[in-house]
DNA sequence: ATAATTATTTAGACAAAGCTAAAAATATGT
DNA sequence: ACATATTTTTAGCTTTGTCTAAATAATTAT
C-alpha cells in the first residue's frame, strides 16, 4: 500500500466509524481536501486491491481487509502521538502532523518494540482508544461535554477546535488537559453548561461546551 | 525536497566525501539500484534547484546548499538509529533500512526534541559521526582493521559486510559490538592479522580484516 | 589515428496521484 | 412528472520518478 493509499483507508474508516451507510465521494474529497474526481480514481484502486466495496454512484465501504488496515495505521499513528507526547514532551495539540507521517513508517516490528517500550498504552494524548494489535479496542468513551448529562464527570482529555482564542480560554480558566471536570447544571435554553473544575466553578457557552472532550468511564 | 530527491542527494555526498572529483553517474546509478538514464534525469533537477553543479558528460558535485542538505539528512538517519538501538532495543544490524525511511520525516522540531531525548550522541550504532544542527562533525575516526598498523587498538563497531556467515563467525571468536580489539601482528605475504580481543589471541584471514571496523582514537 | 568499447544523454513510454472541464447519473422542489 | 440542482464519473492533461532503446560523447586499445 503507497502513503496516498493508506491515507484514503484511514479517512474512509473514520468517515464510516459509527454510520451504516456507505461513504460518498464527496465526504471523502472534504476530508481529505482533494477533488471529488481524484478520490473516484482512487477508489477503482482500492477496489481492484479489495480493500473497500464499490458500486458506481453507490459510495464506497471498508472490506475486512480494507478496515484491518486502517485499524493498523491508526494504531501506528496513536502509538507514535504517545511517543510524542510522553518521551519527546510535545504538547498534545503538535502531534498530529508529525504523526500524520510516522504512521507511514513500514516495520512491524518497530510498531511492536515501539507498543513495548510506551507500555501497551490503551488511549493516545487526545484519548482516543489504541487498537491492539489484531485490530481491537475498547469502543470510544470519549465525548464532549454538550453530550454528557448533568452529574456526568469525566477527564479532559481533547478539544474540538485547537485555535489561538480557544485555547487562551481553556487557560484562562485553568483547564488543562488531565484536570478532572463535572457537569452541574445544563441550560436548556442556550445550551450552556455549569462545570465543575479543578478550581472554580464556571458557566460554559455551548460553543464551548461542543468544543471540550471528556474522557468518561465506560457506562455513559 | 522529495524523499527521492533526498535519497540522491545523500548518495551523492557519500559518494564524494573523500574524493575531490566529480561524483559519475553510473556511480550514483549503482550506489542508488537504478539506471543511469534516470540519475541523469534527477541530476537535471537537481541542478535546477541549485542543489549540485552539474556540467553535461563531466559528472556532478554537491553545491553548499547540497552538502548542508546531506547532512541534515545523515544526522536525522544516525539519530534515528541511536533511537532504535538504545531505546527500542534493535540490534546494530536491523536499524539501517528503518532509518533510511524515518530520515525522511519532516519537522525540525521533532530531530531537536529527539537528539536532547538521546543525549545530543556523537556517534551512532555503527561508529558513524552524527552532524551538529549546523552541519559539523569529527571526520570519521572508523577504520578497516586491514587498514591500521601494527600495535593499533581501537573499539569494534560495525562490519562491511553483515551476511549471516560473517556474523557466524565474529560469535564463534567472541567478538562484539563494543569489544577493544588491538592488532599485534600483520603478514604482508596474505594479508593476515593477529589479533588480540578480549578472550584470547586470534589469526584473521584478510578477508575478515577488511570487513571489520574499529574506532580509533583520533590522531591514528 | 582509427576503431572498439564504455559512459552518458536523449527520446519515448508508463504508473501514480493529482487537476480542470464536461458529461452523466441521481436527488430535489414544485 | 418534470425541471433544476447536486453528485459522481469520465476525458484529457500535468508532474514525479522510473524504465528501455537508441543516439552521442568520451575513453581505451590497437
Ligand atoms: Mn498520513
Ligand atoms: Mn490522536
Ligand atoms: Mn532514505
Ligand atoms: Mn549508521
Amino acid at each position: 500500500m503507497t502513503l496516498s493509499e493508506e491515507d484514503y483507508i484511514k479517512a474512509i474508516y473514520h468517515l464510516s466509524k459509527g454510520k451504516t451507510a456507505a461513504v460518498s465521494t464527496n465526504a471523502i474529497a472534504a476530508q481529505m481536501d482533494t477533488k471529488p474526481s481524484s478520490v473516484t480514481d482512487m477508489i477503482k484502486k482500492l477496489s481492484e486491491k479489495n480493500l473497500v466495496f464499490y458500486k458506481k454512484y453507490k459510495g464506497v465501504s471498508l472490506t475486512e481487509s480494507g478496515s484491518s488496515s486502517a485499524l493498523a495505521i491508526i494504531r501506528k499513528h496513536r502509538l507514535w502521538e504517545v511517543f510524542l507526547v510522553e518521551k519527546l514532551d510535545f504538547a498534545w495539540d503538535e502531534v498530529h502532523s508529525i504523526a500524520e507521517q510516522l504512521e507511514h513508517i513500514k516495520s512491524e516490528k518497530l510498531i511492536d518494540k515501539l507498543d513495548v517500550y510506551l507500555g501497551s498504552p490503551k488511549v493516545d494524548p487526545h484519548g482516543d482508544p489504541i487498537p491492539s494489535k489484531d485490530g481491537k479496542f475498547k469502543k470510544s468513551i470519549k465525548k464532549l461535554v454538550s453530550e454528557l448529562p448533568i452529574g456526568a464527570a469525566g477527564i479532559c482529555v481533547g478539544v474540538n477546535d485547537s485555535s489561538a482564542a480557544f485555547l487562551k480560554f481553556l487557560d484562562k480558566n485553568k483547564i488543562a488537559l488531565g484536570d478532572t471536570l463535572q457537569i452541574l447544571d445544563k441550560e436548556e435554553f442556550d445550551g450552556s453548561v455549569q462545570l465543575k473544575t479543578s478550581h472554580a466553578t464556571i458557566r460554559i457557552s455551548s460553543q464551548i461546551a461542543s468544543n471540550l472532550f471528556l474522557e468518561v468511564s465506560e457506562n455513559q
